[in-house]
Formats: structure tokens, C-alpha cells, sequence
RNA sequence: GCCCCGGUAGCUCAGAGGAUAGAGCAGUUGCCUUCUAAGCAAUUGGUCACAGGUUCGAUUCCUGUCCGGGGUACCA
């Protein structure tokens, strides 16, 4: 943090003695690109504070700033106070101590808490596409960044490995499968079970074909409506009754199924670098809310509808939400109310993050609001981290029609992009095994950082042809900056060059000056983001923060003979520190850094 | 119908009420005997969907209209 800005608070408090303006900092601005100076002070926002008017603020700042010792220059532009500061002064509060400037992120303790966050949900009668991905790259990167900023965080996925979608797979395998499996067949179990997910969509859609051929009658209603009418799909509904009837075949099919579903799943998640704390399975928590929705209707927060259904009446806006169908049966919200409390049960967190498509937003309230109905006290801290579809150019990602773009296959192809490219580079004749660990940590990176590079909301295209990208806004982009100055160190060190105590003085170059003036702003973006659960700020700054180094790496040479040799040891010294800023943020995000491009 | 989200450069997207609205890509043009060119620099490109309102100031907040997407299940 910046002292003169203390400094000018403290003057402003005894300008205005009568003035009650309360805990306040201020917060300062990065001066534009076409404005003399380097950082802003806005008093625009604070006159209202000390009640006077903006103008008359800024002036008493100017004068104030003109005669404190960090500044080198003031200019103001209506309430705009503009200040350009010594380096000395501005390097000694940002990159001088940079482990005391990434401190700065973290939050008091009293304002840590502890979030449990569930995210990839997968089910387990397919493998994971983009859709996933994009909810896996968002959960962990948000994961990490609150984590970052000092919360306990705990990773949670829930899988959906029961049900009639599950169900479809199986009779596929009963009736096709002729009793392949993974190493029979070469394939990676979720692949596996997908392709007879996909068969099983063409027998059924067969039937519903011949169906409307052959009576004319059934010709008007839907799929969904046609599907008991279907042989397969009779089929299907009683091996989902024989399941929860607990028949023993079908139960070590599922069993059999299912494992190698979970073993294609670890090897997504083990090239994503997700880890969870623990995954719940829906086949054991499915039952978990019936109970709870029994307790309710005696207490009377839940009543039973004319029709038998178990109802929760949340009012106007919500309306009434069937708890219970009429059967007994559980619905959606049912096993959700169950595991909410289950997670709480097991966690007590503070808080809770569900990282769920946009299409779910309408639920996530219902369920909030029940639950705040119930009189749970964390109610009020339930957050559903709603992110926007995926789509192609082609239009939606649809599984059963195969337009999806599958996630282990874009692990491949952006990993032989980026191996393509580290071939190409490769002066320092490395074997392929090094130059493929690369192009891992590259095309993922480039990946990951693509896709949070958007707000989560908003709905994103996915452009194979163009998303697949190494240059411009880009993972590599900020990747490159960070193996540029790991190449310089090594460099100086092999040189024995030592810069532990740099005269940051000597730094007063624009593009010097410049990286600490962003770096200033880390702390405070990495809370932002945090606060909005929005990775995609820290995105930006990144790429803001990896052009600026850019220039400075072109602009000033640091191991260019004709530097003077404290001149080399200040800029090694930036350099090292500009490093550590990237570093932690390609960390927060769950991007590795490879050790050459 | 009602609810939520969006509409900003040719394309994909940023813009927590602030200064002359930005980035990348695409296009045009320079820079590899110089710490790695996955880079740097320059340049073309805008009725911020439309109409009102709020105020010192609106792309940003409010209201209405138009256009897209999602939701509005005893599906998940």
C-alpha cells in the first residue's frame, strides 16, 4: 500500500476536523496512458465523505502531495489528482517486498470462512465434454482463489451414477456389448460406456421411429411421451426398478460399469489437476431427503397437497414447490435438500458454492429458499455460481447427437498444437519426453486460461478453429512472459550475479515504474475476484500485467553488456519479483508454468 | 404471459457512476547478428440495440420498447 495515500488521508481527516468520514481507504487509480502521471487519486469519490465539493478536495491534494516526499510530480485535471511518484518511494511499497505485497490478498482472519464447494457433477453413462470442462476449470480456479485469499476451502463433487440415464447404458451393454470391456476393447472406460449410451439413443429413437410408422395414433406425441411404448424403453425402467430393488445382476453390472467410468474420470481430473476432498455419490445420498421432507409435513413447514403430493409453499414469488410426487417418490429438490444438509452435517462450513450451469438458476433459488424456509441460520450463505453454455459455432453441444466436443480429446489435440510448436522452438535439443511435458503444461494452460477468461455468466463460444490459440490474450501469453524472466535469472546466475540488495532507486524508466504500479493493483484484484467469484478478473489482470513486462523486456535490457552493473541488478531484481506476482496468479488460477517455451 | 441473463469494432469478448469507450483475433505496416519473435511497435475499424429519466458526470443506475438465449415439471 501506498504511504502518501495514508499520508493524504490523514490530511484530509485534519483539514476537516468537524467532518465525520469513518473508516475509509483510499483506494487509488491507475492513471491513463494519456495523462501525465502514474497513479490517480479520484476525489471525485471521497468530497461527498468530508462534505465538500470535489474540486476543493482535489486541490488541497495537490498542494498536500506536491510537498510529500514520495512524489516527484502532481498534476490535476477537474478532481482528477494526478501523481507521478520517486521510485525510489513507489518500488519500496509495491515490488521491493513482494512477499509482503502478495500478502496484502489475504484476508483479516475475522472475515475468513469456511466454503465447501461442489463442482463437475458428472454422470457416469458418458465422458466429459467441453461443458464439463468449463465447470471443472471454474470450480478449481475458484476453489483455489478463495483459497488464496485465506478461506478453508473444501472441494466437493457429487456424481450422478444412478438413474434411467444410467440405466440406458446398461441395456446398450446387455444387448451389444457381447461382453466387451476397456482392455478387450482399447478404450478408456467413460468412452466406453458413452459409445453404448449413444447406441442405445439409436435403438431407441429406431423404435419411436417404427412406433409412429405403425400406429398412426402415437404419431403426434413426443419422445419422452413414446418412451414406455418402446420395448427398450419398458426395459429400461425395469432394470432402473430392479436396481432399487437391489437384483443382483443388475446391481455388479452397474458396479462393473460404473468402475470403469470412475477410472476414465480420474484421468480427466488427473490432467486437469483437479483434487477433490471428497466425492459423494448420489446412489448413497439419494434416499437422504425423504426423511427430512417427512419431518417437515409433521412440523408443518411441508403440507400434503389434495393429490398426495408433499408440497413446500415459499410464497409469491417462488410459488409451490412439489417436495414430494404423489407416489412417495423423491424429485430433484428431494436429494438436493438431503445432501445440502449431509454436507453441512459432515463440513459445518460457513458457506456454500454450487458451481452449476445457468440453466439451473431457477432451482438453486427454490432450493435456497426452502432451506431458508426451514430456518437454517447458513441459509443466507448459499451460492449458486451459475455459469453460461458452451456453444459451437455449429450451435448447442448436444451428447446424444454427438456435437459434443469431448474433453480427453481436446486434452490431446491442444497438447499436440502446443508439442507441435515446442518442436519447432526447441534450439536446446531436448528429447520428446521433456518437450510433451511442456506442450501439457502449455495446451492446458492455454485451455484453462481461455476459458476463464470470460465472466462465468456470460454464454461463450467455443470456436475450435480459433479458441484453440497460443498468441494474444492467452494462458502461453502470460506463460512466455514468466519463462522469459526465468531465462534471464538463470542467466544471471550463472553469471554470479547478485541482486539481493538491488538500489531500486536507479529504476525510473516508464516501463520500470510501470510494473510497480501494477503490481500495486494485485492484492486488491485478487479480493475483487474473489468477493464476485469471478476468475476472470484476475485473467485480465494478468494479461495486463504480462504485456507490461513485455515492454519492459523490450525496452530495457537487463543483461545487455552495456548496462552498468547496478542497473542489471535492479532490473534482476524487478524481474524476479514481476515473476512472483505471475507466478501467484497463475497458481490461483490452476495454471502451471513450464520451465522453457 | 411471468422470471433471469445478454445486445459494445468484421469476429470473440473486457469495461464495480468518472477523463478522449478498450483488448485479442482478422486486415494493413515495420522490427529476429541484440536477455527466446508463443514477442514488440504502428495503423484501419464504434449511433456502446432504441427512447426517455436520475446527476457535476451514464456503456455502467432506473423505466419503457425491440432483438437473442435460458427458465417457468410430480426431468436432472
Amino acid at each position: 500500500m501506498f504511504q502518501l495515500l495514508n499520508d493524504l488521508a490523514a490530511h484530509w481527516r485534519s483539514m476537516f476536523p468537524e467532518a465525520n468520514p469513518g473508516e475509509f481507504r483510499i483506494v487509488p487509480e491507475k492513471c491513463p496512458e494519456n495523462m501525465d502521471g502514474e497513479l490517480t487519486v479520484n476525489a471525485f469519490r471521497y468530497a461527498r465523505l468530508f462534505k465538500t465539493a470535489p474540486d476543493k478536495l482535489a486541490e488541497l491534494s495537490e498542494e498536500f502531495l506536491s510537498g510529500h516526499a514520495d512524489v516527484e510530480k502532481v498534476s490535476r485535471v477537474k478532481a482528477f489528482v494526478n501523481v507521478t511518484l520517486n521510485p525510489a518511494a513507489l518500488f519500496r511499497d509495491t515490488l521491493a517486498d513482494v512477499a509482503g505485497l502478495l500478502g496484502e490478498a489475504e484476508l483479516d482472519v475475522e472475515k475468513r470462512k469456511r466454503i465447501l464447494i461442489e463442482y463437475s457433477a458428472p454422470n457416469t453413462n458418458k465422458p466429459q465434454h467441453l461443458g464439463h470442462v468449463r465447470n471443472n476449470t471454474l470450480g478449481m480456479a475458484v476453489s483455489s482463489l478463495l483459497k488464496r485469499v485465506g478461506n478453508d476451502v473444501i472441494q466437493i463433487n457429487l456424481v450422478n451414477d444412478r438413474g434411467i440415464h444410467i440405466c440406458k447404458s446398461m441395456i446398450a451393454y446387455q444387448r451389444f456389448g457381447e461382453g466387451t470391456t476397456p482392455e478387450k476393447a482399447g478404450r478408456k472406460g467413460d468412452h466406453l460406456v458413452g459409445d453404448f449410451y449413444v447406441r442405445y439413443n439409436a435403438e431407441l429413437s429406431k423404435e419411436i421411429k417404427e412406433l409412429r410408422a405403425a400406429q398412426p395414433d402415437l404419431a403426434e406425441k413426443s419422445d419422452e411421451e413414446l418412451f414406455l411404448f418402446t420395448e427398450i424403453g419398458r426395459a429400461t425402467q425395469q432394470m432402473l426398478q430392479d436396481w432399487e430393488a437391489g437384483k443382483p445382476e443388475v446391481i455388479e453390472l452397474w458396479k462393473k460399469m460404473n468402475s470403469w467410468v470412475f477410472a476414465g474420470f480420474a484421468e480427466t481430473y488427473k490432467s486437469m489437476g483437479i483434487k477433490f476432498d471428497h466425492t459423494y455419490l448420489e446412489s448413497e445420498t439419494y434416499l437422504l431427503g425423504k426423511d427430512i421432507v417427512a419431518k417437515c409435513l409433521e412440523s408443518g413447514a411441508f403440507c400434503r397437497r389434495d393429490d398426495g403430493a408433499v408440497i413446500c409453499d415459499l410464497g409469491k414469488k417462488l410459488g409451490q414447490k412439489v417436495m414430494l410426487r404423489s407416489d412417495g417418490t423423491s424429485v430433484y429438490i428431494t436429494q438436493d435438500l438431503g445432501t445440502t444438509l449431509k454436507k453441512f452435517a459432515d463440513y459445518h462450513p460457513d458457506s456454500m458454492i454450487w458451481v452449476v450451469g445457468d440453466e439451473q438458476i431457477w432451482h438453486f433459488q427454490v432450493l435456497f429458499g426452502v432451506l431458508k424456509k426451514l430456518g437454517y441460520p447458513w441459509a443466507d450463505q448459499l451460492y449458486h455460481l451459475a455459469y453460461g453454455m458452451v456453444n459451437l459455432p455449429s450451435g448447442k453441444m448436444k451428447s446424444r447427437e454427438g456435437t459434443v466436443v469431448d474433453a480427453d480429446n481436446l486434452f490431446a489435440e491442444m497438447s499436440d498444437l502446443a508439442f507441435a510448436g515446442c518442436r519447432e522452438r526447441n534450439s536446446a535439443g531436448e528429447p520428446d519426453d521433456v518437450l510433451r511435458r511442456r506442450a501439457d503444461i502449455i495446451g492446458m494452460g492455454a485451455l484453462k486460461f481461455m476459458l476463464l477468461k470470460f465472466n462465468p455468466k456470460t454464454t461463450m463460444m467455443f470456436d475450435p478453429q480459433s479458441s484453440i490459440k497460443f498468441e494474444g490474450d492467452t494462458g502461453p501469453y502470460v506463460q512466455y512472459a514468466c519463462v522469459r524472466i526465468h531465462s534471464i535469472l538463470r542467466k544471471a546466475e550463472a553469471a554470479g550475479l547478485d541482486y539481493s540488495a538491488p538500489d531500486w532507486g536507479l529504476l525510473s524508466a516508464k516501463a520500470e515504474k510501470n510494473l510497480a504500479i501494477m503490481a500495486a493493483f494485485y492484492p486488491v484484484q485478487l479480493q475483487m475476484a474473489a468477493e464476485k467469484l469471478d476468475c476472470s478478473v484476475v485473467v485480465e489482470y494478468l494479461l495486463n500485467m504480462a504485456k507490461a513486462f513485455n515492454q519492459f523486456y523490450r525496452e530495457c535490457p537487463v543483461l545487455a553488456g552495456d548496462v552498468p552493473d547496478d542497473l542489471k541488478k535492479a532490473r534482476l531484481a524487478l524481474a524476479a519479483s514481476v515473476l512472483k506476482v505471475l507466478e501467484d496468479g497463475l497458481a490461483t488460477l490452476t495454471i502451471g508454468i513450464p520451465d522453457a517455451m
